[in-house]
RNA sequence: GCCCCCGUAGCUCAGAGGAUAGAGCAGUGGUUUCCUAAACCAUUGGUCGCAGGUUCGACUCCUGCCGGGGGUACCA
């Protein structure tokens, strides 16, 4: 009836599939038409099109088999199609049943190297509240990522040069006598650091002393870069220890000191495209966007900064991986600072005539995040307004472990399981924020597990695991679809059907937090059949007498528990079988 | 001053141009002879910061303003 008008095909189905949409409640349907983008076209009032257009799909439906779209009915000017639960059911729980933990894999980064960094701590200091968006947004992306096909490098490039170690190493040298730099001893120079920071605003010499050492410690002055190694080594072994609590994992720790040789070539190289001025003393480079200030390559006394460093790796990483896209996933107060370092790019790239396949200029993302508030203040190393991360994940730990003695205290493994519930409580909490917002640490929100929460996941997925323990049959994806028919179990379906999307949204935003918010959907939708009451008020259960239904209950069961653990693990938590 | 991010229920947040703006927490009232009550059900609660504009239709896009945060060349 409508298929062309003139030469425009109105229906085309790239065109009508562009416009789907899930419409707000479930009862309306499982996609949606809305046909007001038809109306100049067809020149006929919204629901008259709708209608219609029922009547025509209505019409295919019916001939046709194996079609997961039922009939269609028009509601005012929307076109809503059902799911045909008797072929979207079977559908689905054979493929999430038959593939497992590869339900939702894509292969669309097949032999396509993606970097991701995160965490990127600076060393000679603890790991606060702060640096755990970072980190646990990045591990997540990396898992994302990797779900997706792409070969992805983990990045933890650690802060581990500038002129802030020249302040450590004065300080530890006036006040640090007693200080050991053995075990743990990274709070003891937290401690140095403020220390420095206090006296720095009474006598600003020490800013001076400070730069000085740093010029000694880029010159290799032995004393100062065994001083510089001991930091370090103590930052690595408390990084590594926290990393492991938390679960997170990289495939290369550098840092910017491993750019001390590569950067003099990168400046050179952009000496020789034109692109580099003297001002004020300092090389610079002038950007082509009125709105950013200058990008400094050299200060005046010739020492390198921060955006030289970055230049030099995004170049190395560049040259080294031909990467599809690299993310740097940092916090929002470096927006301008990756805004210069990518202009900087694209002015030498344009100036060289680079082919179009030999510039990264739009496969770097800054994948910004909102700070971590406290009260009403930010936090700040350098005041020493800090929560420690290793406190934040003991306290949760620690409720954790009282709530299993509470609740459950027959469990065996309590403290790996408490560890498991704490951690995923303080990960989840970050996760299930939108990243560009701030967020606030608010300890009684971090400590509760319940509502909206990981543990809340974690729960779920226990008691599936536990309804599978205690089914006696055999489950298969080889069951009667009629017998899910309540409208919880087909909401359950069509959100297990809706996996594969949830990931590719969170890809698609750099953003771990669309998992999250599906698998409180699932969880609550599996949560809802679980104590889903009969009419005569009674509590219908998964397993009963009843035996061909509990199978298809038990189909069900697996496949949102295979769903949810493999969910919980794109966002880094761990999925315990019982707690 | 200029630039960027944020502003939705008392609180914390969902809502990638569509239908009556949704959850959780907190409050109130329920559910356990039953597969883990860290759960579930019911209920209270809204000028979507303000004002214009684009559109058949705006919490969503554009402009301006207000409020909060951040950045603004020799720190990272």
């Amino acid at each position: 009836m409508y298929k062309t008008i003139g030469d425009e095909q109105v229906f085309a189905p790239d065109f009508v599939f562009d416009n789907l949409e899930t419409p707000k409640d479930p009862k309306l349907g499982w996609f949606s038409l809305p046909v007001f983008r038809f109306v100049r076209l067809l020149k006929d009032k919204p629901p008259e099109i709708a209608a219609k257009v029922a009547a025509e799909t209505n019409a295919l439906v019916d001939t046709a088999v194996d079609l997961t779209l039922a009939r269609s009915s028009a509601v005012a000017g929307f076109l809503n199609a059902q799911a045909d639960h008797s072929v979207l059911t079977p559908q689905t729980l054979g493929e999430v049943l038959t593939r497992g933990s590869r339900y939702g894999d894509s292969d669309e980064g097949q032999s396509r190297n993606y970097l991701v960094e995160y965490c990127s701590a600076n060393i000679a200091k603890p790991m606060g509240i702060g640096h755990l968006r970072s980190t646990v947004i990045g591990n997540s992306l990396r898992r994302i990522y990797r779900k997706l096909g792409y070969n992805v490098v983990g990045i933890n490039y650690l802060g581990d040069w500038g002129t802030q170690f020249g302040k450590m190493i004065v300080a530890y040298r006036r006040w640090g006598e007693g200080t050991p730099l053995d075990g743990n001893a990274v709070k003891p120079l937290l401690d140095l650091y403020v220390r420095f920071h206090d006296a720095a605003e009474e006598d600003d010499s020490l800013n001076e002393e400070a730069r000085q050492a740093f010029r000694k410690l880029e010159e290799g002055d032995p004393e100062i870069t065994g001083l510089w190694e001991k930091f370090k080594a103590i930052s690595m072994t408390e990084f590594e220890r926290i990393h492991k609590m938390l679960g997170v994992e990289f495939d290369w720790i550098t840092g910017e000191a491993f750019l001390n040789d590569k950067m003099e070539p990168v400046i050179e190289r952009l000496q020789k495209d034109g692109l580099t001025e003297i001002s004020n003393g300092a090389l610079v480079v002038i950007l082509d966007d009125p709105r950013l200030p200058p990008c400094l390559l050299k200060k005046a006394d010739g020492g390198t900064l921060y955006a030289t460093r970055e230049l030099s790796s995004l170049i190395y990483r560049w040259d080294k991986y031909r990467f599809h896209e690299s993310l740097y996933v940092v916090g929002s107060a470096q927006a301008d600072h990756f805004k210069q370092v990518q202009r900087v790019v694209a002015m030498m790239e344009e100036a060289e005539g680079l082919a179009e396949a030999d510039r990264m200029t739009g496969r770097v993302k800054h994948v910004e995040f909102g700070w971590v508030k406290f009260g009403d203040k930010t936090m700040s190393t350098r005041r020493g307004n800090i929560i420690f991360l290793e406190d934040v994940i003991e306290r949760a730990v620690t409720l954790a472990r009282e709530k299993i003695i509470e609740k459950n205290p027959e469990l065996k493994a309590i403290d790996e399981t408490a560890r498991m519930i704490g951690v995923g409580a303080v990960i989840f909490g970050q996760l299930s924020v939108k990243r560009h917002k701030d967020v606030n640490f608010i300890w009684e929100d971090v400590l509760n597990f319940e509502g909206e929460t990981g543990p809340y996941l974690q729960y779920t997925h226990a008691r599936l695991c536990s309804l599978e323990r205690n089914y006696s049959g055999s489950i298969s994806p080889e069951i009667n679809p009629a017998l899910l028919d309540h409208a919880e179990e087909r909401r359950v379906v069509e959100l297990l059907a809706d996996f594969p999307d949830a990931v590719a949204d969170a890809a698609r935003a750099y953003d771990p937090q669309a998992v999250a918010v599906y698998l409180l959907r699932l969880g609550g939708a599996f949560n809802k059949v679980y104590q889903r009451k009969d009419d005569a008020g009674r509590i219908d259960r998964i397993i009963s007498d009843d035996t061909e239904r509990s199978a298809a209950r038990m189909a069900l069961v697996k496949a949102v528990r295979t769903v949810i653990r493999e969910g919980l693990l794109l966002l880094g938590l761990e999925a315990p079988e019982e707690m």
